[in-house]
DNA sequence: CTGTTAGCGCCTTCAC
DNA sequence: GTGAAGGCGCTAACAG
């Protein structure tokens, strides 16, 4: 920046100014400035704007995986929603577990985000304190807790998940078997097995018939070996709602390859309205959530909370519940 | 750190040894500090580490698009290939666009990566120009261009676009068409599509048939609707290959929904071996890539040039041809 | 509209 | 093994 400054004839701080655009600098000045830094490829160091400014221009967003449809749509929206705005996002995959999210906040921290978006709301005791402690805007997204830290965007899973066993129920369906999350600390899908419970209660359709689907990769093999095992224990299941369209997409090949006949002999269910469930034989009834409207609401509503600057306290914090639809398709 | 250096009775420099795992700094003291700063819990900034240090610990990953479930496991691998190494990633997003990719590169170069990944060899003049003047290590990836930048970690997508219409040539298939990209700046796809016109004069198969499908959201729903504009020109189709998994997957359901029984009326065919393509009826042919496994390697050489301090000149250069392979299934 | 001064929070370098 | 001085590249705050 000096060297800049001096090639213009300038102070360094005026070459500062020429970089903003809401600074008081004359045309003249900035024109020539910006014709020296093209010429010799000066890049602004933000390193040192954001130690000197004291503004980071970071926000950390925290999902599960990387690599699933519905995660990668919320990304998105969140990415959409930063455009324009000069904030860049730190992306951080939990892997599902409440122990590396934690990390992943420790060391994020050490960024100075401005603002953190993270799924879920099942966090450890050192994670809420790091949060809280470091005073920035939460989101938390893809669920509804009854205490949240900060902002919501989401829904609850349990909710989502009563709506298919209802619709199945609905259809004339009777014994409707679950398979569900694979991984054991995935809150969003036990809370679909929770709701899938109480629906059965409230439908009087009896006990849980539920199985669990091994460990990725592979998530839609696993949900045909989940369905084999459910129909070894229960062989009278008419109906199979999967806690992912993935796993669903697995049981319904599974289906094929016995010759059973979807719906008629069974009728599959899944969750997420991924496109692959368009993409099944037949067309599959899922829960539609709208990934990337959480995504980009998330990013809004941070965004709105960075640019408030009256009293804290009386700061708007966003609880927005977005909807959920059964989609009913010829699968059910 | 001065207020932690205080309450333990040291140096603030201390305190800066104390956190580092090489530093010569006494077990008791070191104790003693960490016990002061788990304590208060005192975050160091890491934006002053890396003015100071003038490491910035970041790596910049630039992908087409984040919710292609290709893209979305190099990131994947990637990621996994950083973990451990204290480097963390900035991913953007360049939606095929050159421009959007340069602006992305001015932007995060302000940020100070210490090295950057790119999908795709096709730059604007600029974005070559900021790269090979901010002299940081680079990995191509996605495509094995003749004039790399720097290091290489892809496959010829024309190559394994070829393979595929070999395959639907040995299989019998005379007439076969394309279904191209939906985004003309996607060199990929654009790739593949030469690949498929060089193979069919390698077959003597006649002219090329291609139409390209519409932009996305829906790459699903416009394959159906570029198979259905294909079979308008050219009735007599034997075999569709399309430039992805998506498409092809839309172009068998309507397949279905025309009455047409895929193989025996036409074949399709598919691009990626995305988790989908396992699960249409029939289930489909595609090109397997190795998505995951292009993200670690590029990230695991990307690490090792980091790591490298020997003779500039002499610095190993990767230059990686991943495999591809035809999966044979049902559809063709 | 432009310049000067004094840091931002940490690490490098050197001294002991 | 520890501390003091100085500076990383930039901007806030003030002065003119």
């Amino acid at each position: 920046m000096q060297d800049v400054a001096r090639l213009a004839g300038v102070s360094a701080m005026t070459v500062s100014r020429a970089l903003r655009s809401d600074a008081s600098i004359s045309q003249a000045t900035r024109a020539r400035i910006l014709e020296v830094i093209e010429r010799v490829g000066y890049i602004p160091d933000q390193t040192a704007n954001m130690l000197a400014s004291r503004r980071s221009g970071f926000v950390v967003a925290l999902i599960p995986a990387l690599n699933n449809s519905n995660f990668a749509d919320t990304v998105r929206g969140i990415n959409d929603s930063l455009a324009g705005t000069g904030l860049q996002m730190i992306l951080g995959a939990t892997d599902y577990s409440p122990e590396r999210e934690e990390e992943l906040i420790a060391t994020t921290l050490r960024r100075r985000p401005e603002g953190i978006i993270l799924a879920g709301s099942k966090h450890t005791a050192r994670a809420r304190r790091l949060l809280t402690h470091a005073g920035l805007p939460i989101v938390q997204i893809w669920d509804f807790p009854d205490d949240p830290l900060d902002q919501v965007v989401g829904f609850s899973n349990a909710d989502a998940a009563r709506a298919m066993v209802h619709h199945l129920a609905d259809r004339g369906f009777r014994r409707i078997g679950f398979v569900g999350s694979s991984v054991p600390s995935d809150t969003r899908g036990f809370e679909r097995q929770r709701g899938y419970c109480e629906a059965l209660v409230e439908r009087g359709l009896g006990p849980p018939r539920l199985v669990n689907a091994a460990k990725p990769p592979g998530s839609i093999e696993q949900g045909g070996l989940a369905l084999g095992r459910l129909l070894e224990r229960w062989p009278d299941l008419d109906a199979v709602f999967c806690v992912s369209d993935l796993a669903a997409c697995g049981a319904m090949m599974e289906c094929h390859r016995r010759g059973m006949v979807v719906p008629r002999d069974i009728a599959i269910a899944g969750f997420g309205d991924f496109e692959i469930s368009r993409c099944t034989h037949p067309r599959m009834s899922t829960v539609a959530v709208e990934s990337y409207e959480i995504g980009a609401l998330a990013g809004r509503h941070l965004v709105a909370a960075l640019e408030y600057d009256g009293d804290p306290a009386t700061r708007p914090v966003a609880r927005i519940r977005t909807p959920f639809t059964v989609i009913a398709r010829e699968s059910t």
